[in-house]
Order: C-alpha cells, then sequence, then structure tokens
DNA sequence: GTTGACAGTTCTAAAAAAGAACTATATCGG
DNA sequence: CCGATATAGTTCTTTTTTAGAACTGTCAAC
C-alpha cells in the first residue's frame, strides 16, 4: 500500500498515521515542541541525513502541520514552526512519551520530567472521557459507524 | 540511524518510536484493539503484505506488546493478544483517532463515533494534568531532566 | 579573499517494502 | 483415497526508501 492511499482510507487513525507515521516525522515534531525551529538544529540534534530532513519537513508543511516563515532577508532563511494543527498533536507525542516512561525506561529512570505550569507540580498526562471525566481503558469503549464509514464495512476494517 | 539506536535513546519517545513509529506496527495495533487476533484476519483487513505482517508480529511480540498464544493444537494454531503492556498503548491511538477526526475528515464526517460505556455517551478524549486535572496544552508544560537523562545534553536532545 | 553559517540538492550504495507465488499441516466432503 | 479449503507462514524478485557523504549557492564576518 502507498502512503498516498492511507491518507484515503476511511479511518482517523490511518490518515493520521499517513502524517506522522514514520520515524523520523515524529521524532522532527519532538524538537518542534522544545522550540527547534531551523534546518541545521534539526539536522545536528536529530543526525536525520539531510536529505530525509528536507523531505519530512516539506511533507509536514505540505500536511499544515508546520509552517515555513522567513525569519530574515539575504540571504533568505526559513524556520518551521508548528501551527495550530501542529500543536494540536501534543496529547499524541505526550501520550507516546508517557507510555515510553512506564514501559521503557531503564534502571536509571525516566530521561525527562514534566512541570505543569499551572499546578507547578511534576505530572503524567490522563486521558479522560470528554463527557463523564472518568479515565479512559479501552475495554469500556465501544466503537459505532460514524457518518464517514465506509459502506458495508466491520467497523475499522479497510478495503479488501 | 538504525532501529536499534533509537531504543537506547535517552528519550522516552524514540524509545517508544522504536516499537510502534511505522506505518504497519499502529496499523496492526488498530486492529488488535477492536479484537483482530489471527494472520489471515490482519493480513485481509489491511492488505499488508505477508512478509512483513509476520515480520511486525514477531517485532510486536518481541517488545511485550503482544503475545503469541496457541488457540488449537493440530495443527498448531496461534492468536496475537493485547498484553498489559499493549493495552496501554490505548491513549497512543485514541489521541491519534482523534487527532484524525479533527484535522483529517472529510465532508462525510467521522468514520467512527467512540462510546464510553460507563456513560453510555459518545465521547472525545481529553488529556489532563494527574496532578490538578486541567487539560494539558504544549505551552503550560515545561521539562526538566530526569534521573535518566544524559548528562550535558539540552533536554531531548539526541547525541551529537 | 578566505572562512564559516545556513539551507538545502545531488549522487551512489545499502536496506526495506511491495507483490506474488510457494510450503506445510491438517480438516472436510464425497 | 482425492481434491478443495483453511491457517500461518516463507521464499523469491522487483521497486521504493533510506543512509551516507559530498557538493552548491548566498551572504556575513574577519
Amino acid at each position: 500500500m502507498k502512503w498516498d492511499a492511507l491518507e484515503k482510507e476511511p479511518c482517523s487513525l490511518a490518515r493520521t498515521v499517513a502524517v506522522i507515521g514514520d520515524r523520523w516525522s515524529l521524532l522532527i515534531l519532538r524538537e518542534c515542541f522544545v522550540r527547534v525551529r531551523r534546518f541545521d538544529e534539526f539536522q545536528s540534534s536529530l543526525g536525520v541525513t539531510r536529505h530525509l530532513l528536507a523531505d519530512r519537513l516539506k511533507k509536514l508543511v505540505r500536511f499544515g502541520v508546520l509552517t515555513r516563515i522567513p525569519y530574515q532577508e539575504t540571504p533568505k532563511r526559513y524556520e518551521y514552526i508548528l501551527t495550530q494543527k501542529g500543536l494540536d498533536l501534543y496529547p499524541i507525542i505526550m501520550s507516546i512519551v508517557h507510555w515510553g516512561n512506564i514501559h521503557m525506561v531503564d534502571s536509571r529512570g525516566r530521561p525527562l520530567l514534566h512541570e505543569h505550569k499551572n499546578c507547578k507540580k511534576m505530572f503524567d498526562p490522563v486521558m479522560i472521557c470528554s463527557e463523564c471525566g472518568e479515565p479512559l481503558a479501552a475495554k469500556e469503549v465501544h466503537v459505532h459507524p460514524g457518518p464517514g464509514a465506509r459502506k458495508s464495512s466491520r467497523a475499522g476494517a479497510m478495503a479488501r
């Protein structure tokens, strides 16, 4: 299957995976959230090849996750900044980090701690139901086809 | 950079990306959460090549996200079931789906709706601070090096 | 006028994925 | 017994992607 085909799937997960579902895109976004903005900064902090970096940045701009704005004339230089759409990826990034904190740390402990500026405490992210406020678990959720579902298809299933 | 190197990074995001940071792993996990368990089921619902499917399932088992358990003898047949470690990926999956619901739907609307069995309502996932219960935004979070941080390195940065 | 920063592009080799066919074990129906 | 079907893979060849390194062009500073 091609990446383009993923975008067309009637599945919000598949469509999102088409945008961020590769190694470098996620790592690039991590850098964006710690305020890395320039080509060479990304390159040196990630060690990604310049070719791929240029490619991924273009992709993220194309999808509206980043914008490329000039920060100086002569010579023209650009920065890559998260758009609102990009900032909205934060829960994804945080839930990925949190899972790693729980399941992938070595004996030394977490590489990073997160402080919530509002309450001044170190926290973990918790996912709750928008309606009743209770924490969510996979087994407490039931899925239904929505208006954008493919006809005559099991919920979530792809073609074939 | 090799995938193995990612696992070793002092970064919970990188380590998690080493496990789930490719297209097919995320799609396979989506299927797991709608109770797909068998090789041919995965294959026909995803359209992934059999080779890659075998490879990704092995990887997910190796990382302890899935277990491979026999459901019949003669001939031996196996199912792939989410472990607790795998079930804990749910917030990641849900936040990915939610972002797609907000930013990647077409005019027809969402492919899937989620009902919370506890409160019987259709919901969206919301990420909150474990300490104060307020919804989280990227700009309200400050990061600090934790005990597992690399020395003399900007928080979150990789080598080089 | 040489060096260095920045933001890329171009090239070749190596690795990964796609796509299709093949293998192995066993059941079922006649 | 014979052929068809089911399940869970493996093997093969071709195509696509990625890695790794070098190169380009513009400008500023020394």
